[in-house]
DNA sequence: CGAACATATCGACGTGTGTCAATGTGTTAG
DNA sequence: CTAACACATTGACACACGTCGATATGTTCG
C-alpha cells in the first residue's frame, strides 16, 4: 500500500461505521432533490403553517403523481407532517425539526 | 385545481427558486453517499490532520479508481482540500468547513 | 532514459431514482 | 348508489451515479 519513504498515517482512529454512514447519507438524500426543497420551501413559507397539497403541484411545475411521491418521502423522513381532512391532505413541517428546516432554506451552503 | 368548499390557501409567500433549490441540492447531494461520508470521516479523524490517499483505499473496501472520485467530489465541493507533495496526495478538512463536518459526523440526524 | 509507483481519467456496466400517464382508493355531493 | 373529486399507487422510461478494470499522467529513483 505504500513505498519506503516517510508516507504515511496508520488512520487509526475511529471513524463512521458502514451502517452509520449508510444512515446519515439516507437522511441527506432526502434533502438531495431540487423539486423536493421547493415542495419543503413551500410548506415552510406558508404563514397559515400547513398547506393542502391541491396547491402544491402548479407552483412546482411537476405532476400530481410526482408531487405526492415527494410528500411521501418527506413525510417519511419525519421532515413534515400529513393529516387527512376530509378529501384533502393537509401538510406542515414537523415541528421537532422546523428550526433545522429553516436553516437549510436559509443560505446557498448547507447549514453553514 | 379546487372544487367549491373552503380548500386553499393561495401559497402566496416566497419560496425557493428553481436555481437556489438546485444549487442547495448538490451541495446535499455531495454527502449523500456513504462512502463519501466515510472518506470525510476518515480524514478527519486523523489526529494529524491530513491524510495521504495511499492510507484510504483499503479501509474504505473500495478500488483505488472509486475512491480517487470521491476525493474528487469532496475538493470540488470545497468539503476538503488537496496538496500534492511529491508523488503522494494529502487531503485535509477544509477549515472553513471544519465545524459544519464535525456536526454531520457526529449524530445519526442531519445536524439536528 | 527507463522502471516503479501514486493518483487521475476513461469506458462500461448495473442500479437507483425522478418523472409521468394510467389506474386504484377513499371521500364528498347529489 | 353514482358521479365527481383528491390523492396514492403502479408500471414504464430515461437518466444520473457509484463502481471497477484498464489505461493515462505525473513523480521519484537508479
Amino acid at each position: 500500500m505504500q513505498a519506503d519513504s516517510e508516507c504515511c498515517t496508520p488512520v487509526t482512529a475511529s471513524s463512521l461505521s458502514r451502517t452509520d454512514a449508510e444512515t446519515i447519507a439516507a437522511d441527506f438524500k432526502v434533502l438531495a432533490d431540487p423539486t423536493r426543497l421547493r415542495l419543503l420551501s413551500l410548506i415552510a413559507s406558508v404563514p397559515e403553517g400547513e398547506v393542502c397539497a391541491c396547491d402544491l403541484n402548479e407552483p412546482l411545475g411537476r405532476s400530481q403523481a410526482t408531487v405526492s411521491h415527494h410528500l411521501s418521502q418527506l413525510t417519511n423522513a419525519g421532515l413534515i407532517t400529513r393529516e387527512q381532512r376530509g378529501k384533502w391532505a393537509w401538510f406542515r413541517v414537523a415541528p421537532e425539526r422546523a428550526d433545522f428546516v429553516r436553516s437549510i432554506l436559509g443560505e446557498p451552503a448547507p447549514v453553514s
